[in-house]
DNA sequence: TGAGTACATTGACAAGCGTCGATGGAATGA
DNA sequence: TCATTCCATCGACGCTTGTCAATGTACTCA
């Protein structure tokens, strides 16, 4: 016979889900999607280069050396990253900016804890 | 002519990474992994599964039907999970129970903030 | 020892992802 | 208008991943 099951759900549904309740299939299916941009590890290095910028805003045209992959890969992962939402894309002039999106980065830490 | 190249490294190269400093590769994909292994939903909903047991700690004879798959599917995603470090594995008698291990959690949040 | 149970592993398949060269679109300046 | 530059998109290629049926392994109990 099988140890009895644990099916005390709190009720509250809202946020820090992973440690506090079970997640539906809809709100797992978001999360994933924002873990999954930060699944790779271009993306994440990336990230970090935005976000370790002096005025945390970086152009395009200075993540591409760096990341040692080639200009059409590395705006592919710019793509996800702001399809994602962790990442702002601004256009100035003949020049791409990004910016980091703190709060999206703080929902993501919350669910976590 | 290009924007001023940003190349201001922060030379402390601990914790909190993505908003204080570049990334490394190895660091990058040390951390990738991590997430890659919350990038599906159907391992979010078994980790927050276990988090939500009363005692932290759920047999894998649990799982199997609240998730929709497979049991192999499922062994298969725990597997991914415990090889990320975000969830211990323990066998007792014949059943297998599995405990979040909070510590990799906090790193994880850490690292977004 | 043998039967039964819980979980892991294997093999196979389709779908998704990372990558790059080639090309396209938009903005600038002459 | 034309040439140039920055960035996005397309097409194609291997590699990885999620999935399940079938099988294997480890443990318990009679």
């Amino acid at each position: 016979m099988a140890p009895a099951k644990t099916m005390t759900l709190d009720p509250i549904a809202c946020c820090s889900p992973v440690r506090t309740d079970v997640l539906d299939e809809a709100q797992a299916t978001v999360m994933a999607a924002s873990f999954a941009a930060l699944a790779d590890p271009i993306r994440l290095r990336l990230l970090s280069h935005i976000a370790a910028a002096g005025a945390n805003e970086v152009c395009a045209c200075d993540l591409v050396e760096p990341s040692g992959r080639s200009q059409p890969t590395v705006s592919h992962h710019m793509k996800v990253l702001v399809d994602a939402g962790l990442v702002e894309r601004r256009k100035r002039g003949l020049w791409v900016w990004y910016r980091l999106v703190p709060s999206r980065l703080d929902a993501l830490r919350t669910v976590l804890g």
